[in-house]
DNA sequence: TTCGGTAGTTCAAGACTTTCGAACTATTGA
DNA sequence: TCAATAGTTCGAAAGTCTTGAACTACCGAA
């Protein structure tokens, strides 16, 4: 019988969300005040559905940096993400943080549309 | 007949405030992802009036640390700051980002009030 | 008119963060 | 079974934050 393993090799453990009630305002901002993090919130947004972080990403950020603000938005609780084989999918936490903290996504993805474009 | 004074001492140089046209919403963002900042301008906006640095940060913040905050904030665009004999005081430029940004402070510092009581 | 207190600034050093290359782990498809 | 793909971890270099110390400017009292 399968003895259970009681360390699950690292690119198999799940990831860790924080509850909608424990993300903070501060963390959020934080997450969204640096311009790599907001492109790849804003990239996740506008699709329609979620994406592998590769694509979610600017296009030459080396994987590594990829890496670290992927964790930032998912500790901030900006993203869900998921494994699914060798990919990660993110999907924003759209309908959980405007409940938590009602516009304030909204407004900066509006906002950050208006801005872009000059 | 007085001499033009080429160099108006430091401590009398009006401060410099960026044309709201030119605030980028990464700036306000990363203004505000810091707790003491957002602390400062949550003091800011909730009185009627203009505050002094002194009276709109936490009380035990070291001076030198005061200045550094309010020297973002007015970078940011978030503040006008003006001297006032040996004091500054500080307004938010509410209006002004309301019409560039709309409902991202007010979302954000509404968010701040909810958050805050624990 | 000078002196003490108050309000804020500047500078430099130590602590903390960010970024990124290199080496690694898992999964998939040929 | 092997190469390719997707992401993680580590450590070092570069960058940013926080703070004490020394400073400037202004104000009010004696």
């Amino acid at each position: 019988m399968g003895v259970a393993r009681a360390y699950l090799p690292v690119m198999q453990r799940p990831f860790v969300h924080p509850a909608v009630e424990d993300v903070t305002l501060e963390s959020v901002l934080y997450a969204l005040a640096d311009p790599t993090r907001l492109e790849i919130v804003k990239k996740i947004a506008g699709g329609t559905c979620a994406l592998n972080c590769s694509s979610a990403a600017p296009a030459d950020l080396p994987k590594s940096t990829q890496s670290h603000h992927f964790q930032v938005l998912r500790e901030a609780g900006l993203i869900r993400s998921e494994r699914r084989g060798t990919e990660v999918v993110n999907a924003l936490r759209c309908a959980e943080l405007e409940k938590r903290f009602p516009g304030v996504i909204a407004s900066i993805l509006k906002a950050s549309e208006k801005t872009k474009k000059r």
